[in-house]
DNA sequence: TCCGTATTGAACT
DNA sequence: AGTTCAATACGGA
């Protein structure tokens, strides 16, 4: 019995979003990137329905942080990853909409203070950006720091949210 | 075990 | 004010 590893992409007015589903949640959230240009035809029969269930919340979900509006409702989220890790994403996901913390904030609140760019180890091994509000974590001084997946997108986002001009 | 990392804060130009 | 440097915790090879 194999993991069915199931890519379902997800069009928002900021282009085509990849969603990953494994049995259990939302494994993995991908974005846009250019020149993809037809994610494979899944026949909508193979999937589960739970797992459309799953995609539709993801998708409102998406739409909503990208319209800087909180998510009324968030899928089941399969993290795969170690214990650090799970306690360094709880963190992120509770800061709310257009606030920001520093990695130091975050490594704080997890009681590792000093464990700050292990955290940034973490929010990179992220595999759910924007639900796990990765780019709402800045470095100390307020710079925005990096971003795996461009760090356009981190920019681009914490503009709609008015943390930088 | 060694290396890289989306950091940090202090010391030095 | 900009730059360099050491410290620190964790994950991957």
């Amino acid at each position: 019995m194999k993991q069915q590893h199931i890519e379902l992409p997800i069009v928002t007015n900021d282009g085509v979003f990849l969603a990953h589903y494994s049995e259990k949640g939302l494994a993995g959230l991908d974005f846009p990137k250019v020149g993809r240009a037809s994610s494979r035809a899944v026949s909508a029969k193979q999937i589960p329905l739970e797992i459309l269930r799953w995609h539709r919340t993801t998708g409102e979900a998406l739409k909503a942080v990208l319209t800087v509006r909180a998510p009324k409702e968030m899928p089941p989220l399969d993290m795969t990853g170690t214990a650090f890790q799970k306690s360094v994403w709880a963190a992120m996901r509770k800061i709310s909409l257009g606030k920001t913390k520093s990695y130091g904030e975050i490594a704080a609140g997890i009681g590792r203070p000093k464990a700050v760019r292990a955290v940034g180890g973490a929010c990179g091994a992220n595999p759910i950006p924007v639900l796990v509000p990765c780019h709402r974590v800045l470095a100390a001084n307020k710079k925005i720091g990096g971003f795996s997946s461009g760090l356009d997108w981190k920019i681009d986002l914490l503009k709609r949210e008015g943390i930088i001009c």
